[in-house]
Order: structure tokens, then sequence, then C-alpha cells
DNA sequence: CAACTTTTGAGGTACGCACCTCAGAAATTG
DNA sequence: CAATTTCTGAGGTGCGTACCTCAAAAGTTG
């Protein structure tokens, strides 16, 4: 018992295998019945197409544009090395890639990147971008002109894009907070730390963790969040300023970017080891604080994963076959020294 | 600049289409310097191999078999569970794949029903079986016939296996270990309990886990390992006449199955939820144990990842190409109540 | 029933590669 | 130098599908 072909089907339906192939294909030209009658043997078969040979046949090819903010940024790098990695033609077949960088705090350039791209051009984009009206419109543009467009890292909600690739900020900071609790029995006072209060995933972040802790470790407070503006000078004397204020702080937050100013800023405080540090996203610096204590925990998302995920989905979505859920659902990953990758 | 095939290859170099194919498939009869000369060009033109035309050409099936222990296990359902979703014909094109179940305790049973498999009707093996010299010659013996070899879940680490699919189990112990210090601050007694000391893996985690906790939390202590033997019953009454007889009591360490029952002791003696309990793997016991507040944080591995690593590694094998190593390490994952995928 | 439209069939070519054969060229040997 | 052996080229076929054309069959309409 071999594997169904569309000859098969054919022989089996007493049709010519060009109205099998106008069935399969959904072109016009046959009458109900006899679609009706194919689809009956396709099914009483179980024939699958083969993938592999309808792509060679049809000179199928990929074309996806990876939109990413540009540097500097340990996080986008990793992500982008492993977009790299994942479409390389050693490991994805028929993939044509670009990479485009987007200026990161300018919506209107970022408007003006994304049209200067020909949707002609391309099947399919991967975009991670911040949420602004602007963005979220010229992406429901480019879905308009045809394109497969999925989200990565940070959603667009109200966008028509067909996916989103990511994990759910609430829930992450939710994770940090139960942890945290779990961290520090005793009372005391968190710091919370980020770039910017601006970027949808922080506030959502500080929503889940504040939500645990009040809820359920109500002996540790937190402090009004800390917002860097991307300044790394003004992080590290902030903290600075904060250790040396509170001498209750046990723990400290940090739900976004300018982890290495938060690593430096303990240690010039000699507060280094000594508090529960957990941080987003794991990258050269988080590995390195988790490696020498400095810090106690990351919450991060498998940029590998992610790069697979998009390149899977983005794929599924110009083929029209189903999306496999289980496999795309990007998981919150808490790492510690013990379980580093 | 389109994608290089075997026919510009050969007008490059100046050969025919047959001197590249037997150029690329390695077989004799071209000269050495002929087949620098190809070589030279299949790499000034970065030709890759297509290898889904490549596969259609050959006819190529691949043929594996996935050896588990037989029931009843909840890891060992999902884990099938998970291999069947991988290796369905909507996902995988050209697999066959035949499940094998082998009994969980008898190493002589075991190799009986290796030896019944008849190599030359399987390209691939994957199996999971307890460690003993009886299988571990049984899976020599296959490696010797000729077939792909990986280990999935524990390793046979002596054996001429190609590929271990799977954590490390003293880095998992050793990230529970961290996990219960952190969670406990003030000192008192650890219970750690498995169905068996018999298994590696149960020894590595509790060698992992106790380094860290001797090393760097010693105001805990851990008790003797518990073992049930598998005997639900005795592990009920032990768990509950240890709770009893010990009020310093702070935390359980599950390292292997059997969560159901510790969960259920914890409960009967009303410390459920007072406790840090730590367990392995998964299953709708511990995910039931997580979201209800009876287990603090279980250390799992992502049986999905396990199962499409498995495929790829094996048909990777059975390519003779290169295997991707950074996407088929299995991470050690960390999961509590707010990341529950 | 003729004139028409809609369906269907037969057949072809192509995709990129594997694998085969056979004849002839080139290199090696005696 | 001839006789061998070793390489190489030309050509073919097949894998399962896509997509095209043209003619013939079936169905519909007035």
């Amino acid at each position: 018992m071999t594997k169904p072909t569309v000859h098969d089907i054919a022989k089996e339906a007493g049709v010519s295998l060009a109205t099998v192939d106008r069935v399969l294909n959904a072109r016009a030209g046959v009458r109900e019945t006899t679609i009706a009658k194919v689809q009956a043997v396709i099914h009483r078969l179980g024939y699958v197409r083969d993938t592999s040979a309808a792509n060679l046949a049809r000179q199928r090819q990929y074309r996806f544009a990876f939109v990413l903010p540009e540097g500097p940024s340990q996080f986008v790098d990793t992500l982008r090395a492993a977009l790299k990695e994942a479409s390389s033609p050693l490991v994805a077949d028929r993939l044509v890639v670009q990479h485009v960088t987007i200026p990161t705090h300018d919506p209107h350039a970022i408007v003006r990147r994304l049209q200067s791209l020909n949707p002609a051009r391309f099947d399919g984009i991967a975009i991670m971008a911040p949420e602004t009206p602007q963005v979220r419109d010229a992406v429901d543009r480019l879905k308009e002109a045809g394109l497969a467009v999925v989200t990565l890292v940070s959603d667009l909600p109200n966008s028509t894009r067909d996916h989103f690739i990511g994990t759910n900020s609430i829930a992450a900071g939710r994770t940090a907070g139960l942890l945290m609790g779990r961290f520090n029995g005793g009372s005391g006072e968190i710091l919370v730390a980020t770039n910017s209060l601006r970027s949808r995933d922080s506030v959502e972040r500080r929503l889940g963790f504040d939500a645990v802790l009040s809820g359920e470790f109500p002996h540790l407070r937190c402090l009004p969040t800390v917002e860097s503006y991307d300044d790394p000078n003004r992080m590290v004397a902030v903290i600075r300023d904060v250790i040396a204020l509170r001498p209750d702080l046990v723990g400290v937050y940090s739900m976004g970017a300018g982890n290495t100013q938060i690593v430096e800023a303990l240690r010039g405080a000699g507060a280094a080891g000594r508090l529960s540090v957990i941080a987003h996203e794991l990258t050269p610096t988080t590995k390195d604080g988790l490696r020498s204590g400095e810090i106690a925990a990351v919450i991060t998302q498998n940029v590998g994963h992610l790069a697979r995920s998009a390149l899977r989905v983005l794929r599924t979505l110009c083929d029209k076959t189903p999306i496999f859920e289980a496999q795309e659902r990007v998981r919150i990953e808490i790492v510690l020294r013990e379980n580093l990758p």
C-alpha cells in the first residue's frame, strides 16, 4: 500500500489527470458533481499533496521581508542572527529573504520605510515595530496588497495582521512577579526599571507584575517605574540613588532594555548578588549576569523558535494550509544559572 | 541571480551532467583532478542541493521506528502523542513510522523486542529505554546493521548511538536545587522522592540537586531519597509519615514518576500549598498541581521539540548532512503557574 | 434540433535531481 | 605501439505535481 498520487485519484474517480488537477487547485471549469466525486476519492484514498513535488513543479519561491528595529539592541541582534540562521538555504528551501531595518522611535520614518517596499516583490512580511496608529495602518495596507503579515515579538493587536509570533507580555510580567515573590519570603521593596514606558510591552509587563505581587505577595512593595529613556547614564545614576536611599530594597525587576547599565549600577553600589534581579531576554549581558549571580532569573523567549516559527507561519499562510498552532505557540521561558542553554 | 543547479555547475566546470552527478553523490569513476575541479565550481557558485527535488527523484522514504516504554506513564503518553503529531503526513513528507512499545523493567524482553526488528526494513530508530548493558549491546547491534540511532529522553552514554535528544539530568537536578534554595530563604528539611533510584536519571538529578543545595543553601537539609518502587500506596504512605514526623519540612522534590500520589498525599496531610513542591515533566497532573498551587515549579522539556528534533536528526543522519546543533539542543524548562503553556 | 456554452480528456512540457546505459575519449600498462 | 583500464559525455527515464493547449464530449438554450 503505497502513497496515493494524483494518478491514482484520476484512475479511481474515472476522470482525467487534468480534472483532478483542477479540483486540487480549485481552478474553474469543473461541474459541482464531478468536484464532489473527485473529492470523495481524495478523501477515501487519504491523498495528501506532496508539497515538495508541488513546489518543485510550481517553481515556488517564498519571498519574505523581515522588518526589525535598528540597533543597538542585544536582543534584536540575537533575533536577527536567529532569522538569518533559520532562513539559510541549508535548512530552508526556496526562500528569498530581505532584511529591513527601521528606526526605533520614529513612526513616520517606519511608515515611509514600509511604503517603500514593493508589495509585488514579496509574498510575506514579518515585522517587529512599536505600536502606533500610523504603523498599524501601514501594516494594514501591506495586508491589503496581498501579503501575508505576521507581527514578531510585539503585536499590533488591532491591525489586520494574520498572526502574532511572540509571548503574552502580561503573562511574562506575571511570571516575573511570581518569581520575585517566591524568591523573597521577607518584606521589602522592589525597584522596577525600563528604558521606556511608551512601549506597550513594558506597560503590560508592569501590569502583570503588579497584579501578582499585590495579590499574592503584599509584603513586597513596588516602587514607581524608573525610566531611562534609553540614556545609559541616567539609568546608572537613578539606580545608584535608589539603592542608596532605599535600605529595604530586596529586588529589581528590569522590564526592558538596558540590563547592562543596571548590572553595572548594582555592581558599583556593591549590591550585586544581594538583590533578586529579574530581567528579560537572554543576551550576552544577561547570560553573564546569570553566571556571576548578579541576575537571579531571566524571563525570555527562544529566539530560534521565534525565527523558525515566523518562517513556518509565513509559508503556511502563503500555501493557505492550516497552521499547526501547538508548534507555533512561543513559550515564556525562565532561565536561571543552572539551565542556561 | 538565480539559484544554481546541476546544469550550471556542469556548464561552468566544463564537464557533463553525469560527471557532476557522480561527484555530488560520491560515485566512483571520476578522476581526482576532475572531482576537485567540479567541487571548486560547486563552492564558487554556492550550489546547494535541492533536497526536496533530490528526495523526489530518489523516491526517498524515511522509515523510522520509535521505541518507547509501555504505559502507564503520563509523560510517555504526551511524548508519544507529540511524536505522532510531528510525524503526521501533513507536516512531514516521506515518513513511514512504526511505534514500538517495550516493557519498562525487563531488559531481556527489551532486547528481544529490539532484535525482532528487521534492520533492513528501517532507516533509523529513536529509542527511550533504561540503561542496561544488554540494551546497550542491542542498540549497538542496530547501529552496526546500518541504522541511524538516536536515544530519546534518557541516554545510553557508552553505546554507539549517533545522537542523544534530551536534557542533561544533572543540570536538571541542579536547576531544581537552585529553585528550591531560592524559594526557601529560611532553614528546613527537604524530602526527595522518586519511583526508582535504579534509573540513571533519578540518580543524576539527585546528584545535581544535592550539589547545589549543599554548596549554596546549607540551611536546607535533604532527607534520604524515598523510593516508591512504582507502588502508589507505598508512596502515599511514606509521604504521609514523613510529613507527620518532620515538622521542619519545607520542600518536596519529586524526581521521577508518581506525582499524582505525591500531590494526593500532601493534600491528605493538609500540607499542600504550604511546602515548595518541585516536580519533573509537564503532565496533566503537574499542570493541575501548578494551577492549584500545590506544585510550585515543574522542570520539564518540551515534548514537541523532543519529537521534532528526533525526526530532524534521524533524517539528517540518513542524509548524511550536518546537524544544526543549536536547534536540536533541548532546553531545561522551568514552568510556574504563570507561564504554563 | 441546431447553436451555443460549459466540462472534460488527452497530451505535452517543465521543475531539479537521481540513476542508468553505452559509446567513445583519455590515460595507463605491457 | 597496441591493449587495456579508467574516465567522461550524451542521452534517456522517472519522481509527483503544476500548468498549458486543443479538441471532443456533455450539457443548455432557444
